[in-house]
DNA sequence: CGACACCTCACCATTTATGGGGAAGGGAAA
DNA sequence: TTTCCCTTCCCCATAAATGGTGAGGTGTCG
C-alpha cells in the first residue's frame, strides 16, 4: 500500500540539500498522506532549533513569541518519551494546557493529532507530528494505517536534516584502533591509568602510548578532552 | 496486513513484567513474523547491557567474552546511525569485521540482517535486529514488507523494557550547578585547570571546588569520569 | 618486499591533579 | 530565622599524569 509513497518520499528527500527544501518536503507530504497540518521539530543538543512546518505562520510567530514549548503538551509530553503517542493520551489537566489548546484551535489547528518523538545522537531531540480536525473514530482508523510510514518518514527527515545542519560542523576525527577505544573507555568509566593498564593486562607504560596516539588522532589537548570527543562522536560507547 | 499482528504484539507486551518475559516475546516474535533470529539489545546510560534474542547462547557467550561488540559493524555502524539499515550496507571492510561475519555464520547465524537503532533519553541506546539466511532478492522483499511493523515493535519493546528496567534502575544524578557545568564543559573542551580558572575569572582553588562538587553530585571517581558521565548524560554540550 | 599501522615495553624530569582541610558572603527556600 | 546550596578564596603534602625519546615485534596491503 504505502510502498510507492515511501520510495517517493525517500527520492525526495535524497535530493535535499537545504533546510528550506524541508519546509517543501513537509508541504508535498501533507497531500500525499492527505492530512491538514504536518510539522518536523528539532532540537539540537546545542539548544538550537529549527522547524518545517504547515502551521500557519501567525501561529508559529505567536508560539515562539510566547514561548508555549514550556506549556505545550506534545512537547513536554514527547520529551520523556520515546514511542509515538495520540495527543488524545497527553496530559491535559492543566488549565494552562487546555488554554494553549483552546487557541491552537483557534488559530487553524486541528483537535487530533499524532506525534512521534526522535532521538539522535548527543542528545539531539526532534517531534515528527500529524494534525488534523477529525472525529475520534475515523482519527484512529488514520493513524492505525499510517503510523508505520509516519514513524519511518519521521527518521528519514531527521537523518536528513541533522546531514544538512550538523554535516560538516565537527571536524573529521581519525578511527581509533581497538586498544585505543579500550583505553578510553575505561577512562571515560572512572579508572585511572593504573586500574586501565591493570584491566587491559598491559604496562602503564604501554597504556601511554594509547592515550597519546587516541590524543594526537583526535587532536585532543589532553585526556580529558580526548575521552570527551571519542563519547561525543560515538567513537567509543560508556 | 499487519494490524493483527501489532495488536496482538502489543497485547502481550503490555502484560510483561519482567526482562524474561521479554525474551519470550522475542521468542514468540520470531514465529509470528517468520524469521530465524530477532535481536533486542539495550545499553543503558550507565553502561548496564540487556539482551533479548534468539542467538544461540554459545555465540552470545562467545560474542560477550570476546567482546565482539568493538568489531561488530553492526554495533558500530547503527551507533552513529539512528534510521533502520541494512546490514549489506555497513562496512564489512576490515578483516576483523569479515573474519566476526565468518564466525557468526559458523555459529548458526544468517547471512542477510536488518537493524533499527533505537535512542531512549539520557544516552540510553538499543538495537533491534533480524536475521536470516535469505538470498539478496527475497530478504530484500521480505524486509521491504516488514520495516514498519519492526521498527514499531523495536520501539515499544524499547519502551517497556526501559520501564522494566529504567525507572529508577540508573542511579540519581543530581543537576549540575551553572559554574559546575562551565567547569565540566571547558575541560571537555580540552583546557587544563589553569585555564579553565582563567576563562572563568576565578582562582585555581575555586575551580577545584567546583570540580569535586560535580564529580561528588555525579559519583564519579575522578575528573575524566566525571566529564564522560556530564557528556554522555547530557547534562552538558561539547 | 617495503611501507605503514598496530601492540608492546622502558626511562626520566617536570608539571599537574588530587585528597582533605577550613572559611566567608549571598540567596533562596522552609 | 535557620538551613541549604552556590560562589569564592586559601593552604599543604602526596599521588598521578605528561612530554619526549627510543626500540622491538606483529600483521596487512599494495
Amino acid at each position: 500500500m504505502s510502498l510507492n509513497k515511501l520510495v517517493d518520499m525517500q527520492e525526495a528527500l535524497s535530493h535535499a540539500t537545504t533546510l528550506e527544501e524541508l519546509q517543501g518536503f513537509v508541504e508535498g507530504l501533507r497531500d500525499v498522506y492527505d492530512i491538514e497540518n504536518l510539522v518536523y521539530h528539532s532540537v539540537n543538543a546545542s539548544g538550537g532549533q529549527y522547524a518545517a512546518l504547515t502551521y500557519s505562520p501567525n501561529w508559529v510567530d505567536r508560539y515562539i513569541e510566547r514561548g508555549y514549548e514550556r506549556v505545550d503538551p506534545v512537547v513536554q509530553g514527547c520529551y520523556k518519551r520515546f514511542t509515538p503517542i495520540d495527543w488524545k493520551a497527553l496530559d491535559w489537566s492543566g488549565k494552562p494546557a487546555r488554554d494553549f489548546m483552546g487557541e491552537a484551535v483557534d488559530a487553524g489547528l486541528g483537535n487530533q493529532g499524532f506525534s512521534i518523538p526522535i532521538r539522535g545522537p548527543s542528545g539531539q531531540f526532534a517531534l515528527f507530528s500529524a494534525n488534523q480536525k477529525d472525529k475520534d473514530d475515523s482519527w484512529a482508523k488514520y493513524t492505525d494505517e499510517r503510523v508505520g510510514d509516519l514513524i519511518l518518514i519521521a527518521h528519514y527527515m531527521n537523518e536528513k536534516a541533522l546531514e544538512i545542519e550538523g554535516g560538516p560542523a565537527h571536524g573529521p576525527v581519525r578511527a581509533l584502533s581497538p586498544r585505543e577505544k579500550d583505553t578510553l573507555t575505561l577512562l571515560a568509566l572512572g579508572h585511572n591509568r593504573a586500574g586501565v593498564a591493570e584491566a587491559l593486562n598491559i604496562s602503564e607504560n604501554t597504556l601511554r602510548v594509547y592515550i597519546e596516539s587516541a590524543r594526537f588522532k583526535l587532536g585532543a589537548s589532553n585526556t580529558v578532552h580526548a575521552v570527551a570527543m571519542a563519547v561525543t562522536h560515538g567513537l567509543i560507547v560508556v
